[in-house]
DNA sequence: GGTCACAAACCGACCAGACGGTACGGAGGC
DNA sequence: GCCTCCGTACCGTCTGGTCGGTTTGTGACC
Protein backbone atom coordinates (compact mmCIF):
# COMPACT_ATOMS: atom_id res chain seq x y z
CA UNK A 1 0.00 0.00 0.00
CA UNK A 2 1.68 3.25 -1.33
CA UNK A 3 -1.09 5.17 -0.73
CA UNK A 4 -0.81 4.89 2.98
CA UNK A 5 2.57 6.37 2.82
CA UNK A 6 1.95 9.72 1.22
CA UNK A 7 -0.55 10.15 3.68
CA UNK A 8 1.30 8.73 6.59
CA UNK A 9 4.58 11.28 5.52
CA UNK A 10 1.97 14.13 5.05
CA UNK A 11 0.76 13.78 8.41
CA UNK A 12 4.15 13.33 10.23
CA UNK A 13 5.98 16.20 8.52
CA UNK A 14 2.55 18.15 9.38
CA UNK A 15 2.61 17.86 12.76
CA UNK A 16 6.54 18.36 13.55
CA UNK A 17 5.66 21.91 11.32
CA UNK A 18 2.82 22.65 13.63
CA UNK A 19 4.93 21.86 16.33
CA UNK A 20 7.64 24.01 15.60
CA UNK A 21 6.22 27.23 14.29
CA UNK A 22 2.46 27.44 15.20
CA UNK A 23 -0.22 26.20 11.85
CA UNK A 24 -0.75 29.86 11.45
CA UNK A 25 3.05 30.36 10.33
CA UNK A 26 3.12 26.97 8.13
CA UNK A 27 2.10 26.67 4.69
CA UNK A 28 0.78 23.73 2.90
CA UNK A 29 3.89 24.14 0.61
CA UNK A 30 6.30 23.75 3.59
CA UNK A 31 4.64 20.49 4.28
CA UNK A 32 4.26 19.02 1.46
CA UNK A 33 8.20 19.83 1.04
CA UNK A 34 9.10 18.49 3.94
CA UNK A 35 7.19 15.41 3.28
CA UNK A 36 8.87 14.79 -0.28
CA UNK A 37 5.66 15.27 -1.74
CA UNK A 38 3.58 17.54 -4.40
CA UNK A 39 0.78 19.32 -3.59
CA UNK A 40 -1.73 17.67 -5.75
CA UNK A 41 -0.63 14.06 -4.07
CA UNK A 42 -2.06 15.79 -0.51
CA UNK A 43 -4.72 16.96 -1.86
CA UNK A 44 -5.66 13.87 -2.73
CA UNK A 45 -5.89 12.58 0.37
CA UNK A 46 -6.91 15.47 2.31
CA UNK A 47 -9.70 18.23 1.42
CA UNK A 48 -7.98 21.30 3.54
CA UNK A 49 -4.97 22.11 5.56
CA UNK A 50 -7.60 22.47 8.14
CA UNK A 51 -8.05 18.56 7.41
CA UNK A 52 -4.50 18.12 8.44
CA UNK A 53 -4.57 19.29 11.73
CA UNK A 54 -8.18 17.40 12.45
CA UNK A 55 -6.15 14.11 11.41
CA UNK A 56 -4.09 14.71 14.04
CA UNK A 57 -6.48 15.75 16.66
CA UNK A 58 -8.61 12.67 15.77
CA UNK A 59 -5.25 10.10 16.24
CA UNK A 60 -4.78 11.54 19.60
CA UNK A 61 -8.28 11.47 21.12
CA UNK A 62 -8.74 7.75 19.84
CA UNK A 63 -5.41 7.07 21.51
CA UNK A 64 -6.38 8.68 25.26
CA UNK A 65 -10.00 7.37 24.29
CA UNK A 66 -8.86 4.21 24.07
CA UNK A 67 -6.20 3.91 26.91
CA UNK A 68 -8.46 5.24 29.36
CA UNK A 69 -11.34 2.62 28.52
CA UNK A 70 -8.81 -0.10 28.49
CA UNK A 71 -7.63 1.12 32.17
CA UNK A 72 -11.01 1.59 33.67
CA UNK A 73 -11.80 -1.99 32.28
CA UNK A 74 -9.49 -3.44 34.83
CA UNK A 75 -11.04 -2.51 37.14
CA UNK A 76 -10.31 -1.68 41.08
CA UNK A 77 -10.78 0.65 43.37
CA UNK A 78 -11.53 4.32 42.38
CA UNK A 79 -7.88 5.25 43.60
CA UNK A 80 -6.10 2.24 41.90
CA UNK A 81 -8.28 3.38 38.94
CA UNK A 82 -7.61 7.26 39.52
CA UNK A 83 -3.55 6.29 40.07
CA UNK A 84 -3.29 3.90 36.59
CA UNK A 85 -5.19 6.35 34.58
CA UNK A 86 -2.89 9.47 36.05
CA UNK A 87 0.48 7.89 35.30
CA UNK A 88 -0.68 6.55 32.12
CA UNK A 89 -1.60 9.96 30.82
CA UNK A 90 1.23 11.43 31.81
CA UNK A 91 3.46 8.87 30.16
CA UNK A 92 1.50 8.87 27.19
CA UNK A 93 1.66 12.74 27.19
CA UNK A 94 4.87 12.96 27.32
CA UNK A 95 5.30 10.25 24.38
CA UNK A 96 3.76 12.54 22.27
CA UNK A 97 4.70 15.83 23.01
CA UNK A 98 4.54 17.32 19.42
CA UNK A 99 0.76 15.66 19.44
CA UNK A 100 0.16 17.77 22.46
CA UNK A 101 1.59 20.84 21.41
CA UNK A 102 -0.18 21.17 19.03
CA UNK A 103 -3.15 20.10 20.36
CA UNK A 104 -3.75 22.57 22.89
CA UNK A 105 -2.11 25.19 21.11
CA UNK A 106 -4.25 24.89 17.90
CA UNK A 107 -7.76 24.31 18.74
CA UNK A 108 -9.07 27.12 18.09
CA UNK A 109 -8.24 27.08 14.26
CA UNK A 110 -10.12 24.49 13.34
CA UNK A 111 -13.74 25.03 11.46
CA UNK A 112 -16.28 25.65 14.32
CA UNK A 113 -17.72 22.66 13.28
CA UNK A 114 -14.94 20.64 14.35
CA UNK A 115 -13.99 22.65 17.43
CA UNK A 116 -17.30 21.39 18.63
CA UNK A 117 -16.32 17.26 17.31
CA UNK A 118 -13.49 17.79 19.39
CA UNK A 119 -15.34 19.89 22.32
CA UNK A 120 -17.27 16.69 22.03
CA UNK A 121 -14.74 14.05 21.73
CA UNK A 122 -13.22 15.53 25.07
CA UNK A 123 -16.34 15.68 27.04
CA UNK A 124 -16.39 11.84 26.43
CA UNK A 125 -13.30 11.59 28.45
CA UNK A 126 -13.76 14.29 31.02
CA UNK A 127 -16.96 12.58 32.17
CA UNK A 128 -15.56 8.85 32.41
CA UNK A 129 -13.07 10.76 34.63
CA UNK A 130 -15.54 12.35 36.60
CA UNK A 131 -17.47 8.89 37.13
CA UNK A 132 -14.12 7.66 38.75
CA UNK A 133 -13.69 10.92 41.05
CA UNK A 134 -17.87 10.70 42.46
CA UNK A 135 -17.13 6.59 42.72
CA UNK A 136 -14.04 7.87 44.84
CA UNK A 137 -16.13 9.99 46.87
CA UNK A 138 -18.62 7.00 47.35
CA UNK A 139 -16.13 4.67 48.41
CA UNK A 140 -14.45 7.39 51.06
CA UNK A 141 -11.29 8.01 49.25
CA UNK A 142 -11.28 11.24 47.47
CA UNK A 143 -12.79 14.53 49.14
CA UNK A 144 -16.15 16.02 48.54
CA UNK A 145 -15.31 19.55 49.90
CA UNK A 146 -14.79 21.33 46.79
CA UNK A 147 -16.56 20.78 43.55
CA UNK A 148 -15.66 17.93 41.02
CA UNK A 149 -15.23 20.27 38.20
CA UNK A 150 -12.71 21.83 39.76
CA UNK A 151 -10.55 18.52 40.56
CA UNK A 152 -10.88 17.56 37.27
CA UNK A 153 -9.83 20.98 35.95
CA UNK A 154 -7.19 20.41 38.33
CA UNK A 155 -6.12 16.94 37.01
CA UNK A 156 -6.53 18.56 33.07
CA UNK A 157 -4.49 21.42 34.02
CA UNK A 158 -1.14 19.21 34.98
CA UNK A 159 -1.62 16.76 31.41
CA UNK A 160 -1.83 20.32 29.19
CA UNK A 161 1.19 21.91 31.13
CA UNK A 162 3.43 19.24 30.52
CA UNK A 163 4.11 20.45 26.67
CA UNK A 164 5.18 24.20 27.96
CA UNK A 165 8.22 22.64 30.39
CA UNK A 166 8.91 18.94 30.01
CA UNK A 167 12.25 18.05 28.31
CA UNK A 168 13.17 14.79 26.90
CA UNK A 169 16.84 15.97 28.05
CA UNK A 170 16.05 17.54 31.63
CA UNK A 171 16.69 15.30 34.34
CA UNK A 172 13.93 13.53 35.09
CA UNK A 173 12.78 10.66 32.49
CA UNK A 174 8.96 10.26 31.88
CA UNK A 175 8.12 7.53 34.63
CA UNK A 176 10.11 9.75 37.45
CA UNK A 177 7.60 12.62 36.16
CA UNK A 178 4.39 10.71 35.53
CA UNK A 179 4.90 9.12 39.76
CA UNK A 180 5.19 12.66 40.15
CA UNK A 181 2.67 14.50 39.24
CA UNK A 182 0.68 11.48 40.23
CA UNK A 183 1.57 11.49 43.54
CA UNK A 184 0.88 15.38 43.74
CA UNK A 185 -2.35 15.28 42.05
CA UNK A 186 -3.42 12.03 44.00
CA UNK A 187 -2.36 13.95 47.38
CA UNK A 188 -4.38 16.75 47.09
CA UNK A 189 -7.64 15.28 46.12
CA UNK A 190 -7.52 12.67 48.91
CA UNK A 191 -10.11 12.84 51.84
CA UNK A 192 -8.72 13.52 55.31
CA UNK A 193 -10.44 13.46 58.49
CA UNK A 194 -9.59 16.78 59.81
CA UNK B 1 -4.47 63.40 25.97
CA UNK B 2 -6.36 61.99 23.12
CA UNK B 3 -3.03 59.84 22.34
CA UNK B 4 -3.34 57.58 24.89
CA UNK B 5 -7.44 56.98 23.79
CA UNK B 6 -6.12 56.10 20.13
CA UNK B 7 -3.70 53.57 21.17
CA UNK B 8 -5.91 51.86 23.85
CA UNK B 9 -9.09 51.39 22.14
CA UNK B 10 -6.72 50.03 19.56
CA UNK B 11 -5.11 47.53 22.27
CA UNK B 12 -8.90 46.83 23.37
CA UNK B 13 -9.99 45.86 20.38
CA UNK B 14 -7.17 43.69 19.35
CA UNK B 15 -7.34 41.63 22.58
CA UNK B 16 -10.86 40.93 22.50
CA UNK B 17 -10.24 39.87 19.20
CA UNK B 18 -7.34 37.90 19.76
CA UNK B 19 -9.06 36.77 22.40
CA UNK B 20 -12.45 35.59 20.49
CA UNK B 21 -10.75 33.67 17.19
CA UNK B 22 -7.01 33.93 17.66
CA UNK B 23 -4.57 36.48 16.07
CA UNK B 24 -3.98 34.86 12.93
CA UNK B 25 -7.31 34.56 12.53
CA UNK B 26 -7.37 38.24 13.19
CA UNK B 27 -7.02 40.99 10.48
CA UNK B 28 -5.32 44.26 10.93
CA UNK B 29 -8.63 45.33 9.33
CA UNK B 30 -10.38 44.38 11.86
CA UNK B 31 -8.92 45.43 14.55
CA UNK B 32 -8.74 49.04 13.50
CA UNK B 33 -12.61 48.87 12.56
CA UNK B 34 -13.48 47.60 15.78
CA UNK B 35 -11.50 50.42 17.34
CA UNK B 36 -13.12 53.33 15.19
CA UNK B 37 -9.99 53.85 14.32
CA UNK B 38 -8.05 53.92 10.55
CA UNK B 39 -4.82 51.90 9.83
CA UNK B 40 -2.83 54.91 9.70
CA UNK B 41 -3.75 55.56 13.14
CA UNK B 42 -3.23 52.51 14.47
CA UNK B 43 0.45 52.22 12.36
CA UNK B 44 1.23 55.56 14.26
CA UNK B 45 1.45 54.26 17.48
CA UNK B 46 2.61 50.62 16.43
CA UNK B 47 4.98 49.77 14.27
CA UNK B 48 3.48 46.44 13.82
CA UNK B 49 0.59 43.70 14.23
CA UNK B 50 3.22 41.43 16.28
CA UNK B 51 3.74 44.94 18.48
CA UNK B 52 0.12 44.72 19.31
CA UNK B 53 0.53 41.56 20.81
CA UNK B 54 3.65 42.22 22.31
CA UNK B 55 2.03 45.09 23.90
CA UNK B 56 -1.09 43.04 25.75
CA UNK B 57 2.02 40.61 27.08
CA UNK B 58 4.09 43.48 28.24
CA UNK B 59 1.02 44.51 30.61
CA UNK B 60 0.17 41.07 31.50
CA UNK B 61 3.72 40.35 33.03
CA UNK B 62 4.31 43.80 34.51
CA UNK B 63 0.74 43.30 36.24
CA UNK B 64 1.71 39.49 37.81
CA UNK B 65 5.46 40.74 38.73
CA UNK B 66 3.68 43.46 40.81
CA UNK B 67 1.82 41.43 42.25
CA UNK B 68 4.12 38.75 43.47
CA UNK B 69 6.73 41.23 44.35
CA UNK B 70 3.67 43.29 46.58
CA UNK B 71 3.30 40.05 48.40
CA UNK B 72 6.70 38.85 48.78
CA UNK B 73 7.98 42.39 50.37
CA UNK B 74 4.47 41.81 53.15
CA UNK B 75 6.37 39.24 54.37
CA UNK B 76 5.45 35.93 56.71
CA UNK B 77 6.29 32.50 56.45
CA UNK B 78 7.09 30.51 53.30
CA UNK B 79 3.68 28.94 53.50
CA UNK B 80 1.97 32.01 54.34
CA UNK B 81 3.54 33.68 51.07
CA UNK B 82 2.83 30.75 48.72
CA UNK B 83 -1.05 30.82 50.05
CA UNK B 84 -1.07 34.59 49.25
CA UNK B 85 0.34 34.45 46.08
CA UNK B 86 -1.09 31.32 44.99
CA UNK B 87 -4.93 33.18 45.73
CA UNK B 88 -4.04 36.60 44.21
CA UNK B 89 -2.90 34.38 41.20
CA UNK B 90 -5.80 33.25 40.69
CA UNK B 91 -7.72 35.57 41.53
CA UNK B 92 -5.84 38.28 39.28
CA UNK B 93 -6.22 35.54 36.17
CA UNK B 94 -9.16 35.08 36.88
CA UNK B 95 -10.20 38.97 36.38
CA UNK B 96 -8.05 39.16 33.11
CA UNK B 97 -8.85 35.69 31.28
CA UNK B 98 -9.01 37.19 27.88
CA UNK B 99 -5.21 38.36 28.69
CA UNK B 100 -4.30 34.83 30.05
CA UNK B 101 -6.19 33.40 26.88
CA UNK B 102 -3.99 35.60 24.40
CA UNK B 103 -0.80 35.13 26.16
CA UNK B 104 -0.71 31.57 26.74
CA UNK B 105 -2.05 30.27 22.86
CA UNK B 106 -0.45 33.17 20.77
CA UNK B 107 2.92 32.93 22.29
CA UNK B 108 4.50 31.36 19.48
CA UNK B 109 3.22 34.02 17.14
CA UNK B 110 5.58 36.54 18.00
CA UNK B 111 8.98 37.25 16.66
CA UNK B 112 11.96 35.32 17.92
CA UNK B 113 13.29 37.85 20.02
CA UNK B 114 10.06 39.27 21.48
CA UNK B 115 9.62 35.42 21.85
CA UNK B 116 13.07 35.45 23.75
CA UNK B 117 12.28 38.54 26.01
CA UNK B 118 8.53 37.12 27.10
CA UNK B 119 10.80 33.99 28.41
CA UNK B 120 13.36 35.84 30.27
CA UNK B 121 10.41 38.32 32.32
CA UNK B 122 8.64 34.64 32.88
CA UNK B 123 11.77 33.31 34.60
CA UNK B 124 12.20 36.27 36.66
CA UNK B 125 8.57 35.27 38.45
CA UNK B 126 9.60 31.71 38.20
CA UNK B 127 12.95 32.12 40.09
CA UNK B 128 11.15 34.51 42.71
CA UNK B 129 8.69 31.54 43.26
CA UNK B 130 11.27 28.62 43.19
CA UNK B 131 13.49 30.44 46.05
CA UNK B 132 9.38 30.52 48.17
CA UNK B 133 9.93 26.99 47.53
CA UNK B 134 13.26 26.29 48.63
CA UNK B 135 12.74 29.05 51.29
CA UNK B 136 9.74 26.75 52.32
CA UNK B 137 11.51 23.41 52.44
CA UNK B 138 14.53 25.18 54.82
CA UNK B 139 11.37 26.07 57.20
CA UNK B 140 9.70 22.27 57.14
CA UNK B 141 6.50 23.21 55.47
CA UNK B 142 7.06 22.14 51.77
CA UNK B 143 8.38 18.58 50.79
CA UNK B 144 11.98 17.67 49.64
CA UNK B 145 10.91 14.00 48.11
CA UNK B 146 9.99 15.75 44.66
CA UNK B 147 11.99 18.83 42.54
CA UNK B 148 11.23 22.05 43.05
CA UNK B 149 11.04 22.29 39.04
CA UNK B 150 8.15 19.87 38.92
CA UNK B 151 6.50 21.73 42.04
CA UNK B 152 6.66 24.97 39.80
CA UNK B 153 5.20 23.26 36.32
CA UNK B 154 2.57 22.01 38.81
CA UNK B 155 1.52 25.46 40.53
CA UNK B 156 1.80 27.16 37.02
CA UNK B 157 -0.16 24.29 34.93
CA UNK B 158 -3.16 25.28 37.37
CA UNK B 159 -3.36 28.89 36.30
CA UNK B 160 -2.33 28.59 33.07
CA UNK B 161 -5.51 25.57 32.50
CA UNK B 162 -8.14 28.48 34.10
CA UNK B 163 -8.57 30.18 30.58
CA UNK B 164 -9.78 27.00 29.46
CA UNK B 165 -12.41 26.17 31.66
CA UNK B 166 -13.33 28.85 34.05
CA UNK B 167 -16.56 30.77 33.04
CA UNK B 168 -17.80 33.51 34.68
CA UNK B 169 -21.25 32.39 34.51
CA UNK B 170 -20.19 29.27 36.24
CA UNK B 171 -21.29 27.69 39.59
CA UNK B 172 -17.98 28.95 41.44
CA UNK B 173 -16.76 32.26 41.78
CA UNK B 174 -13.59 33.61 41.39
CA UNK B 175 -12.75 33.74 45.24
CA UNK B 176 -13.76 30.62 46.08
CA UNK B 177 -11.77 28.73 42.90
CA UNK B 178 -8.86 30.48 44.27
CA UNK B 179 -9.52 28.99 48.16
CA UNK B 180 -9.88 25.71 46.40
CA UNK B 181 -7.21 25.99 44.14
CA UNK B 182 -4.66 26.67 46.42
CA UNK B 183 -5.96 24.42 48.82
CA UNK B 184 -5.26 21.59 46.45
CA UNK B 185 -2.01 23.07 45.22
CA UNK B 186 -0.61 23.40 48.98
CA UNK B 187 -2.20 20.04 50.24
CA UNK B 188 -0.23 18.71 47.32
CA UNK B 189 3.36 20.28 48.60
CA UNK B 190 2.66 20.41 52.03
CA UNK B 191 5.64 18.17 54.05
CA UNK B 192 4.04 15.10 56.16
CA UNK B 193 6.17 12.90 57.97
CA UNK B 194 5.02 9.54 56.83
C1' DG C 1 0.38 -12.90 -22.16
C1' DG C 2 -0.86 -9.20 -24.83
C1' DT C 3 -4.08 -5.52 -25.20
C1' DC C 4 -7.34 -2.38 -23.88
C1' DA C 5 -10.38 0.31 -20.91
C1' DC C 6 -10.93 2.64 -16.88
C1' DA C 7 -10.13 4.47 -12.48
C1' DA C 8 -7.19 5.93 -8.92
C1' DA C 9 -3.01 8.39 -7.91
C1' DC C 10 -0.43 12.15 -8.80
C1' DC C 11 1.70 16.47 -10.94
C1' DG C 12 2.59 21.47 -10.95
C1' DA C 13 1.40 25.73 -13.12
C1' DC C 14 -1.88 28.85 -12.02
C1' DC C 15 -5.44 31.88 -9.66
C1' DA C 16 -8.26 34.96 -6.86
C1' DG C 17 -8.05 37.41 -3.07
C1' DA C 18 -6.63 38.63 1.46
C1' DC C 19 -3.15 40.39 4.13
C1' DG C 20 0.40 43.43 6.45
C1' DG C 21 2.48 47.33 5.58
C1' DT C 22 3.61 51.90 3.10
C1' DA C 23 3.42 56.42 0.68
C1' DC C 24 1.76 60.58 0.59
C1' DG C 25 -0.92 64.24 1.68
C1' DG C 26 -3.76 67.15 4.68
C1' DA C 27 -5.08 69.23 9.16
C1' DG C 28 -4.02 71.61 13.02
C1' DG C 29 -1.44 73.09 16.80
C1' DC C 30 2.91 75.64 18.34
C1' DG D 1 7.42 76.44 8.69
C1' DC D 2 7.73 72.38 11.11
C1' DC D 3 6.18 68.51 13.64
C1' DT D 4 2.73 65.29 15.39
C1' DC D 5 -1.36 63.02 14.23
C1' DC D 6 -4.09 60.71 11.23
C1' DG D 7 -6.92 59.47 6.53
C1' DT D 8 -6.80 56.95 2.15
C1' DA D 9 -5.43 54.70 -1.63
C1' DC D 10 -2.44 51.49 -2.98
C1' DC D 11 1.26 47.72 -3.39
C1' DG D 12 3.95 43.44 -3.33
C1' DT D 13 3.66 39.14 -1.47
C1' DC D 14 2.08 34.99 -0.07
C1' DT D 15 -1.46 31.56 0.59
C1' DG D 16 -4.90 27.90 0.24
C1' DG D 17 -6.90 25.76 -3.13
C1' DT D 18 -7.96 24.31 -8.17
C1' DC D 19 -7.82 22.19 -12.58
C1' DG D 20 -6.52 20.05 -16.82
C1' DG D 21 -3.61 16.70 -17.87
C1' DT D 22 -0.34 12.60 -17.24
C1' DT D 23 1.21 8.47 -15.16
C1' DT D 24 0.46 4.18 -12.84
C1' DG D 25 -2.09 0.25 -11.33
C1' DT D 26 -5.78 -3.24 -12.22
C1' DG D 27 -8.56 -6.47 -14.04
C1' DA D 28 -11.12 -8.39 -17.94
C1' DC D 29 -11.26 -10.38 -22.20
C1' DC D 30 -9.46 -12.74 -26.11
Amino acid sequence: MKTTNVADEVLRAALELFAAQGYANTSVQQIVKAAGVTKGAMYHYFTSKDDLLFAIYERMLSLQKQHLDAIIAEGGTAEEVLRAVCEDVVVTSIEFLPEGTVFFRSQHMLTAERQREVKRRRREYHDRFAELLVRGQAEGSVRDDIPVSVLIAHFFSDVHYLSHWYSPEGPENETEVAHQLTELFLRSIRRTDD
